[in-house]
DNA sequence: GTTTCATGTAACTAAGTTAGTTACGAGTGG
DNA sequence: CCACTCGTAACTAACTTAGTTACATGAAAC
């Protein structure tokens, strides 16, 4: 896993349950997939538990599951759960009493409220079904191809 | 200067270059203002002069200046001297041939594509003049202010 | 031409962030 | 009880970036 892949690798994750919602996916089952391991898996969609987007059970045949059907999970609950900021810059005073950098300040906070905004909205349409969708598009594909070949 | 700041404490650089345009600031005058030294600051802004906003000019009475003036100075073109990236997410490839991966990946750099057009839209609509102006706004209430108190 | 002032840049240090790892506690079901 | 799994704390390693030091280069003043 590498640096702010987190959104990505969350996705994959995702998808892979949302491909085996019968049963649950172990921490560790799901750190193969992203080429990780499992505690580092469970920090990471701790908060999705939280937000109500997996849910995760201890014990045997414990492990995680989507917590609702992945047409009603955005991408926006899921990046918002992760707690990952969508615009990189911060915008803190470090000069207070300066004019020029409230000046500065509030022209960057407009334009980040509404950037974040903006972006929100697109990632709300987009649905972990979505990606599934098209993961199986890309199944039925390469099965097409091989026939083909 | 905090992480990521470098976007703010650029502007702050500039609009203080943009209210003296007659003559040239040391790195040294510049790196007081964002309270740094003279060597981030020239670090910093040494892709602004690679871009044309500002110039630079060693020697006695040398020191920075804008490379044209404050309308035509966006801060599209300032986010893009200064290298940033807009958005913070990265979408390498990790499991190469896993499908699931690929629609993940389509998905987010499709969302990526898209967001950077908009926010690079949005930016470069404000330039160094609007925030210049501001800034006068902002100091000419503060003089009413004290008259009223 | 020497001195002074300024940028340009390399090299190093310190601090902060984050993934990875180890270890262990706490539920859960056979 | 035992095997399995998550929850979480604590530590390590790698990486990033601001800050710093040092010095070369260039330009104006004298």
């Amino acid at each position: 896993m590498k640096r702010n892949s987190r959104l990505s690798s969350t996705l994959h994750i995702l998808v892979h349950m949302a491909e085996t919602q019968e049963h649950t996916l172990t921490s560790e089952q799901l750190a193969i997939f992203i080429h990780t391991n499992p505690v580092v898996v469970r920090r990471t969609i701790a908060g999705l538990r939280d937000a109500g987007i997996v849910t995760s059970s201890r014990g045997h045949g414990g492990g995680w599951q989507l917590g609702r059907a992945p047409e009603k999970i955005s991408l926006a609950e899921i990046s918002a759960a992760l707690g990952e900021t969508l615009l990189p810059f911060s915008t803190e005073p470090e000069s207070p009493g300066c004019l020029v950098e409230q000046a500065v300040i509030a022209a960057l906070d407009d334009f980040r409220v509404e950037a974040e905004r903006l972006l929100a909205e697109k990632l709300s349409r987009i649905t972990l079904a979505d990606l599934a969708a098209d993961f199986h598009r890309r199944y039925a594909l390469i099965g097409v191809t091989s026939h083909a070949v």
